[in-house]
RNA sequence: GGUCCCGUCGUCCAGGGGCCUAGGACGCCGGCCUUUCAAGCCGGAAACGCCAGUUCGAAUCUGGUCGGGACUGCCA
């Protein structure tokens, strides 16, 4: 039997982080086992789905790079991949229900059902204790799935293990809208069926709903798929990452210069490891030893800190041609303008340094705006803590007329003057370095200095230290 | 309130009766390297929620307890 598994976001929103583990989860099954992952619109609830955020889920899964076998776009051979195509299969499958008897119609108003909610709470019961079977049957109103009180719902769980739920703990749910939509519990429990899913691995905050799925597809004369409960993911406050604590989308990690493959990786140790001590690793690695059953039930806090390290890890990776290519739009954006490509070859100089520097694309570009703009502003403490010092001005004359008298502009030269100047004056060559720094770069942290001097050139350098020397007065 | 799920360093993940004086990683602290900052290297602090039981032996099995979470909608 091969694997089916699949994701089904609704279009309510950007890709979640979540949502987007889950997708990596089902992925990497999928492709672990040869199966078929499918993407499928959940878009039940028309009133908040919109086709802007559908584009961004689909973007941000191939960017993370889910390609999926079936689904919307790329079509395949259970029609349309969109639930709100197929609510009139919804409607004949609930209303088939209530012919057979295992659904009904339910007419009573909203206070009627709330009023019986609460009577079964005060009794310490489940809320949907006595929302059953009225004894006098309609033909209007929404579509209820009536629970069979027999046994207790019992699966097994491919991360929890076996879980079971007893029927008089399940709410004869609503199946089909009175508006003529169907909800969610019915849509995807049917697409599941007439797509063959064979394996549902979702976030645990679907457990609960788990043996109404389990009896809807049963009522369906269908094969229950196995199910696999996710662990959920909160933000770094302990609460469940939402939106409004920001980089819950993962739309906001490509736009912060996160690399997709890092991400990839980072996302996949989050509920999951490769062997306990392996960190780093490929795609094709994950997928050769991935497995739903080595899942962990406790629920993983996302860590901004170490997704960082780890694209730091996937920069310092890459070629340096890799990351000069991908960090120009960066820089660029820092600089203010485009780059020629004359200038572009000033930062490539020193591109190789800024590589090592760099955690988030976007830091590069802070690194290296002093090759191309004149300084503005120096850093107020790096003023306060190297320049505003004794000493400081002849420091910099000396540096400026060492490095005049240089006929050769490369780090070699550079840095061979500049030393004898220290030596001459004395001092400790971080002492003497760091006012020639903030002098040319306008902070005392910057890339190494005497390639940078280079990089930037004769001219800009001479005038930058005489600058920054008739600040001194 | 009810149902279900979960409890190993601050965080993520190993360990599933003896190999555990509990391992790896991020972060943190200290050191080395050093022209700053990184990177790299070396070292350190840091956890089995608690109580019983089973057993020669429990982080690992069982029960209880406490704590956390999810769900409890004509949202998904």
């Amino acid at each position: 039997m091969t694997v089916r598994v699949r994701i089904a976001p609704s279009p309510t929103g950007t890709l979640h982080v979540g949502t987007a583990r889950a997708a990596l989860f089902n992925w990497l099954y999928a492709r672990h086992c040869g199966g078929e992952f499918i993407v499928r619109i959940d878009d039940t609830d028309q009133k908040r789905s919109t086709s802007e955020y559908e584009e961004n889920i689909l973007g941000s899964l191939r960017w993370l790079g889910l390609d999926w076998d079936e689904g919307v776009e790329v079509g395949g051979p259970h029609g349309s991949y969109r639930q709100s195509d197929r609510f009139q299969r919804y409607r004949e499958v609930a209303e088939g229900l209530v012919e057979t008897g295992a659904a009904y119609y339910d007419d009573r108003p909203t206070d009627e059902l709330e009023a019986l909610r609460q009577q079964a709470q005060k009794e310490g019961k489940h809320p949907g204790h006595y929302i059953r079977r009225p004894e006098q049957s309609v033909t209007e109103g929404v579509i209820r799935f009536s629970i069979p009180q027999e046994g207790p719902i019992a699966f097994d769980d491919l991360v929890r293990g076996s879980v079971s739920f007893e029927p008089q703990d399940v709410d004869d749910f609503v199946i089909f809208r009175s508006n003529g939509t169907p909800t969610y519990h019915l849509a995807s429990t049917v697409d599941d069926v007439d797509y063959r899913i064979t394996h549902v691995a979702r976030g645990e905050d679907l457990l609960p709903s788990t043996p109404k799925h389990i009896l809807l597809t049963r009522a369906l004369g269908a094969e229950v798929p196995v199910y696999a409960h996710l662990p959920l993911l909160f933000g770094i406050d302990g609460k469940k990452l939402s939106k409004r604590l920001g980089a819950a989308s993962l739309a906001t990690y490509e736009d912060e210069g996160y690399l997709p493959e890092a991400v990839f990786n980072y996302l996949s140790l989050l509920g999951w490891s490769l062997d306990g001590e392996t960190e780093i690793f490929s795609r094709e690695q994950a997928v050769a030893s991935f497995d739903l059953i080595d899942v962990s039930k406790n629920p993983a806090t996302f860590d901004p800190e170490k997704l960082a390290w780890m694209n730091g890890e996937y920069i310092r990776a890459m070629s340096t041609d890799h990351f000069s290519q991908m960090v120009r739009p960066h820089v660029e954006g820092a600089v203010g303008r485009e780059l020629t490509d004359d200038e572009w070859s000033r930062f490539e100089e020193i591109s190789e340094l800024v590589q090592e520097r760099t955690k988030l694309l976007p830091e590069a570009g802070e690194q290296v705006v002093f090759l191309f703009n004149d300084i503005e502003s120096y850093d107020e403490k790096s003023w306060a803590k190297v320049m505003a010092k004794d000493g400081v001005t002849d420091i910099l004359e000396a540096a400026r007329g060492a490095l005049a008298e240089l006929t050769v502009w490369d780090k070699v030269s550079i840095e061979k003057a500049l030393r004898a100047m220290i030596e001459e004056l004395e001092i400790g060559v971080g002492k003497a370095l760091q006012p020639i720094r903030v002098s040319i770069t306008g902070s005392s942290v910057s890339p190494p200095l005497f390639e940078s001097l280079a990089a930037l050139g004769r001219e800009s350098s001479l005038e930058r230290i005489e600058i920054a020397r008739g600040m001194l007065g």
